[in-house]
DNA sequence: CTAGTTAGTGTTAACTATACACATAGTATC
DNA sequence: GATACTATGTGTATAGTTAACACTAACTAG
């Protein structure tokens, strides 16, 4: 094979570019929800895709997925996981371009102030479930972002990154809940998450008109391996 | 933050370019090899590292991966499964490159003729446990290729692509033996292997020094999750 | 003080994983 | 052809884990 054939429109890539596209959830309302911006340009003028950009000359990989967070939330100090590269041919059809996908878990949105950038008409959560169709592959992303948030809930303790500093066992039961698409036992989980030695007690809630819940907290927010189910 | 500014022997370089490693599987005299190359020329000359190449414009990214797998040993129909983008901006020391690692499993190696190519001086098995310093990150690409080889083996039934088309028990057994790197038991291995119904018997072996065992093979290749440890 | 609401708590049964030892079917050798 | 050698092939009992299940407790609102 030879490196001059087909494509004229490509030709002047000798190779492929590579871009950052984000998946980033956080609960809200009860509902799991992913961070959508709304393209303001070309081809898909109008609709929603994952937030994203290309990577820097001066900046690793990592480091784009984080500045790329910072630029849309504000915020540093999330669990950002790298998921998979996208690379087909016509995935964005105006260019040859390379996406590496990550996934960012955000605990608490009440502090966060959602920035549009130049190229987005608008940026927004919006619920997992009414996502519909999205520019690029980009239902592709999330769909694999979601699978692998799922195992990952099972396997390890994860779910650390979608709660708030201090939080109630149906809370931490109800994230699990939401997530897996499935009701889990009451008495089951708070064995389970006993037994795991996770949590410790942080208080209790107040003001809320009925039997107030204990509090707890993360002893660490290191990821780990453990059988949740 | 504006495009141009540091590096300047980057700047030629507007986005990084991609390329694919591969790390290839294969059980040869009951160990564990992976398949690797000598660099003829420049950074790295002399040392070894994992086989790989540029992505092209007119190639998907999994295609390059394939590609690159025919060109070294010669096959196209075997397990292939994109790994982990590593994107530090000097993982290699002349120019801004993107590797989107891949592993491969061969079944069987005995028509496998390597083909070596202008690039490198020679390609070689090596077992695993002796391979010491590769060139670029190849190390920590090698150590992210078995430690998901490992998990895949313990819940699906990837082993299928480690193995000849008829094989033994005990062959089956020894395959997960060397990769998990411990004893398994003989009973429980294959009571677990029969209630997952995944082989069927194919005859039995022939012309060796003691009770011949029966063969097996799978019903299909297709990867299934299944709880084998 | 009654109704409403969510929190919190143990036990049993079914299933799964683990530990463990000896007879069998061949070949090679004398 | 008897014996030694070698790897194959097989079952059971115990411990541990998962899954199913319903009522009392603590608070607020009216």
């Amino acid at each position: 094979m030879k490196k001059k054939e087909k494509k004229p429109e490509f030709e002047k890539y000798e190779y492929s570019a590579a871009a950052v596209d984000l998946v980033i959830f956080a609960i809200i309302n009860g509902e799991l929800n992913t961070l959508l911006i709304k393209m303001k340009y070309k081809p898909f003028q109008g609709e929603l895709a994952l937030p994203g950009g290309r990577i820097r000359v001066y900046e690793s990989v990592d480091e784009c997925a984080k500045r790329e967070i910072k630029e849309k939330v504000g915020i540093n100090n999330i669990y950002v996981e790298q998921l998979y590269s996208f690379g087909d041919i016509k995935r964005d059809p105006s260019i040859r371009i390379i996406s590496i996908s990550y996934l960012a878990l955000i605990d608490n949105t009440d502090n966060i102030k959602l920035k549009t950038t130049e190229k987005y008409e608008e940026i927004c959560w919006m619920p997992v479930n009414k996502v519909h169709k999205l520019a690029y592959d980009h239902n592709e992303i999330l769909k694999y972002a979601l699978s692998r948030l799922k195992s990952k809930l099972i396997y390890t303790n994860i779910v650390c990154n979608l709660l708030p500093k201090k939080f109630s066992l149906s809370e931490m039961q109800r994230v699990h809940e939401i997530i897996l698409d499935r009701k889990l036992d009451k008495r089951n989980f708070r064995k389970k998450v006993f037994s795991l030695d996770l949590i410790k007690e942080a208080g209790r809630e107040e003001g809320v008109p009925h039997r107030p819940s204990k509090l707890y907290s993360f002893k660490t927010k290191k990821l780990m391996i453990v059988e949740m189910f």
